[in-house]
RNA sequence: GGGCGGGUAGUUCAGUGGGAGAACGUCUGCUUGACACGCAGAAGGUCGUAAGUUCAAUUCUUAUCCCGCCCA
């Protein structure tokens, strides 16, 4: 694959031109695949499986882009670096899109019938599910797709079967009525943690229950009295004195005329409300409990379309919900029942999916009991067998498997993996099988059925991390790769998911899933809201790339976030990651256009100042970016080759190459600053390329001795000796007095095409000696000719000042100072210099710190204080002398 | 009610037990032979509030207020 000649780079990088064909290379060329090789040391990572008919959102991107540059940079390490992709079958979602588009045609799924639904499903899948895995091609995900899995492929269900099986034989997994959380739209129950809690005003409607015999009531408040319909009791707290009398009394249910005792149960908290609690036990999770204790009748009035049922009774049968509140209410009050109404705001239960309110229903379903998995669970994130990073979602973690309960795992959804159980409808046995029943193996009645619910999404992607590895079968990937490295998602399906698959691999790996679990936040809109379809704050991804490309995207995605936290999409946030990408191009074009002729068999001369800097520099920063991504700082290690490549790469050390590179005097000084332009760019496009990978590349295959990909060039390791710190010392000395010059040229208004005569000042011999050999650099970064001596008779009066570390500088402004305006400047700088000292000097002076203070401290306040001080005295002189002693 | 995160420059966010940083925005000046998606310079912060620990607190502890999230 060629990359773009020299002649035809363009002043401004277009990733249009670069991104679709590098990828395709990748791709192609087999890059992203791995196998087995028991030489190389595993890293391994399962994607997290992106709805197989949806399509890519910003959460995608960043999730998937953490888990490219981690793969990246791994491959680039040496390591056979598998990142294993897939998709969900996303049980209620995609079920959902499918209805709708029945519901066009004016099609129920139930007038289609299971199997030509399903049918109808599977085209849709073959239809869009090729998507997202498009999009995140587009991203520069460097999967390997020659391993792409899907929940429901035959691999993963056979996973599902053999799980469902297994738990069932352990008696893990158990049918029973129970309150579950019912979506009237969706027509299935969920899950307890698909349930989202939301606040809203409501009321308090205080009612009061007429005692049967005599006179009185008690009373009581409800935000949902449609729900007496279902009343079957009363209940106080057994320690409450107030009702003691009343307990075991009958008491007439208003509207209704059942009769319900009063009884009594420690849920019932004294201090809330009246103290008294109705008890609805078809209808209220809690009050199904008490209801469990009791021995109360269930009493279902409210039906799966969220309507009011048969024994709700005729003058109510048949309302909504919400239209029979409000009847009840008007009836309460009509009959003298209602005390009073009270604006209330509490939570109330919605369905994740479609925001409907959810209505807690007493139905058969399908379970599996937690505590046993959740130990082991528990115990091996103690143990540190799996780490969370950050670590403060660890005790989140720990917090919900330790309260953990029991998961209701079927769904009334036809879409998904459909229970393996068999009912027989002539003696009732019940039979858990992988291979269909068709005969009941008790009675041999061939009148048997399957169940008709499938199973909850989550429950085949709870074994993705093995399933997609071969589990079942004992593979050779699964021995290799297994445990995955690190499992990288959102802090928001820490419950949905990574729990899951932790006591999953326990339980039928017998081994953690992953070592790591690296959690990131949600990406917000621009003020901090969520992103949803609903409110229409959602940004594209696919648009960014096409906008500003796939890399500055990521690189805009993974800078000023900390992990774990949540992330502000900021168009302007984009726009400097794609000025970043130009400047890097712009960076590489003129160091490929200073190349032409450049041998890279030659051997440099000797490196100047500015080549040890950069080079010392550039080993430094490998040892930050690498130990940054070692700790999952991904922000903080992009932020330092930010800084590197435009601060020092661009600012200063292509600006002090150029007139070595121009000027044709010296060829071997000319041929060395190729040499370390090339080989530093070179390096810094490797470090650079797990986060941009497309640019990096683009570039990298101009420069000289370049292989066959960037994807597979080793990762760049420090050599010790090239740390200079001589080196970073005196450049760090000429820059200052660079920006000084620069600054008074500024101040003073010196026209940039005016060259300024400047004097030095150095008393020291060695800074002298640093200021002699860097006159080069700065003649050419200030703009200046310079003249430097080791002491002045006569400081010139017409003359701006400034002092950096042991250097007085000098720029003589005939006729252009403004003398008053040069003693507020000075005055200004003094007063700076002046608090500071006062600052250092109120710490040396005090023997607490002199005495308890580390030795390197104090020597450091001790230098400070000398330097101040020294400053301090030439301003004051320079200020004398301007003021004419006065 | 319990837990967690955040409160740092005009804005968005990094960061740290010992001299407050970046980007964007603002101001000044620039067709400087890579880049105006650029160059050079500047202004701008009592690091939410109060107490404590410490020689030293923006950083650690406690309390408190505000914002957000999760759980009940």
């Amino acid at each position: 694959m060629k990359a773009l000649s020299t002649a035809e780079i363009p002043s401004t990088y277009d990733p249009r031109l670069v991104e679709d064909k590098w990828y395709s290379f990748w791709e192609k060329s087999g890059f992203f695949h791995t196998t087995v090789n028991a030489e190389q040391e595993p890293f391994s990572i399962v994607m997290p499986p992106p709805n197989v008919t949806g399509q890519l959102h910003m959460g995608h991107a960043l999730d998937n882009t953490l888990q490219d540059i981690l793969t990246r940079w791994k491959r680039m390490q040496g390591y056979n670096a598998l990142w294993l992709p897939g998709t969900d079958h996303a049980g209620i979602a995609t079920q959902a899109r499918v209805e709708e588009s029945l519901a066009k045609e004016g099609l129920s799924r139930y007038e289609l019938g299971r199997e030509e639904f399903l049918k109808r499903v599977w085209v849709w899948k073959e239809q869009y599910g090729s998507r997202i895995t498009t999009q995140l091609r587009r991203l520069g995900a460097s999967c390997d797709w020659r391993r792409e899995r899907f929940t429901m492929d035959e691999g993963c269900s056979e996973a599902v079967l053999e799980v469902f099986i297994k738990l069932y034989q352990k008696g893990l997994i158990y049918r029973d009525y129970y309150i579950t959380n019912w979506c009237p739209k969706c027509h299935t129950t969920i899950s307890d943690i698909e349930v989202e809690h939301l606040d809203q005003p409501g009321h308090f409607y205080h009612i009061k229950y007429p005692f049967k015999d005599g006179g009185g009531h008690v009373t009581l408040a409800t935000t949902r009295p449609e729900t007496m319909l279902g009343d079957v009791a009363v209940a106080v707290h057994p320690g409450d004195e107030r009702y003691r009398d009343l307990v075991g009394k009958i008491l007439i249910l208003p509207l209704v005329g059942r009769e319900m005792p009063i009884i009594t149960d420690e849920y019932v908290d004294p201090s809330f409300g009246t103290g008294v609690v109705k008890i609805t036990p078809a209808h209220d999770p809690n009050d199904f409990e008490v209801g469990r204790r009791h021995d109360l009748p269930q009493v279902i009035v409210i039906d799966k379309e969220g309507k009011m049922s048969e024994e709700a009774g005729p003058r109510y049968q048949g309302l909504d919900r919400y239209e029979c509140r409000k009847k009840i209410v008007r009836d309460l009050d009509a009959q003298g029942y209602l005390l009073k109404t009270e604006d209330h705001a509490h939570a109330v239960g919605h369905c994740y999916r479609c925001n409907t309110v959810i209505e807690p229903m007493l139905s058969r379903q399908w379970f599996v009991k937690m505590k046993p998995l959740a130990e082991p669970s528990i115990e091996a994130v103690k143990n540190g067998r799996i780490r969370f990073i950050p670590e403060r979602f660890t005790k989140i973690y720990l917090n919900w498997m330790e309260n953990i309960r029991d998961w209701c795992i079927s769904r009334q959804l036809w879409w998904g993996h459909r229970i393996p159980v068999w009912y027989c409808r002539d003696c009732e046995e019940m039979t858990a099988s992988k291979a269909p029943v068709k005969k009941c193996a008790r009675c041999g009645s061939l009148n048997v059925e399957q169940d008709p619910d499938v199973l909850d999404t989550w429950f085949s992607s709870a074994l993705w991390p093995f399933s997609t590895l071969g589990w079942p079968r004992q593979t050779l990937d699964l021995a290799y790769y297994y445990p995955t490295t690190v499992m990288v998602t959102g802090r928001d399906i820490i419950f949905f998911w990574v729990a899951r698959m932790i006591f999953s691999g326990l339980a039928f790996m017998n081994e953690v899933p992953f070592r790591d679990v690296f959690i990131h936040g949600l990406v917000m809109d621009a003020l901090g809201r969520k992103m949803s379809k609903s409110l229409g704050n959602g940004v594209d991804p696919i648009d960014v790339i096409e906008s500003h490309g796939a890399d500055s995207l990521r690189f805009m995605l993974v800078t000023g976030n900390t992990p774990g936290n949540d992330l502000r999409f900021h168009f302007e946030r984009l726009e400097g990651a794609r000025n970043f990408a130009n400047k890097l191009w712009n960076a590489s074009r003129f160091t490929l256009m200073n190349l032409e002729d450049f041998d890279p068999e030659g051997r440099p001369g000797a490196y100047t100042l500015a080549d040890r800097w950069i080079i010392s520099r550039y080993q430094a920063v490998i040892n930050d970016v690498t130990g940054y991504l070692q700790a999952y700082e991904l922000g903080e290690a992009a932020r330092v080759l930010y800084e590197f490549i435009w601060s020092e790469f661009c600012d200063w050390y292509i600006e002090l190459a150029k007139p070595r590179l121009y000027g044709k005097t010296n060829q071997t000084d000319r041929y060395t600053a190729q040499s370390v332009l090339s080989s530093v760019l070179k390096g810094a496009l490797e470090l650079l390329h797990p986060f941009m990978p497309f640019i990096t590349e683009e570039i990298w295959q101009h420069l000289p001795g370049h292989g066959v990909t960037i994807m597979r060039a080793p990762w760049p390791a420090a050599r010790g000796e090239l740390i200079d710190q001589d080196a970073e010392h005196e450049m760090g000395a000429l820059m200052d007095v660079i920006k000084a010059i620069r600054h008074i040229r500024g101040e003073m208004n010196v026209p940039p095409g005016r060259r300024a005569e400047v004097l030095l000042v150095a008393p020291d011999k060695a800074v002298r000696a640093v200021l002699e050999k860097g006159t080069g650099y700065i003649e050419a970064l200030a703009g200046a000719a310079i003249k430097t001596h080791k002491s002045l008779e006569q400081p010139p009066e017409q003359a701006a000042h400034a002092v950096t570390r042991g250097v007085e500088i000098f720029v003589p402004l005939k006729g252009l100072i403004d003398v008053d305006k040069e003693v507020a400047r000075q005055e200004k700088e003094l007063a700076a210099v002046e608090k500071e000292l006062a600052r250092v000097q109120g710490k040396l002076s005090n023997p607490g710190f002199l005495s308890k203070a580390p030795a390197d401290v104090v020597e450091k306040e001790k230098a400070k204080e000398e330097e101040l001080s020294s400053k301090q005295t030439a301003i004051k002189e320079r200020l004398s002398m301007l003021t004419g002693g006065k």
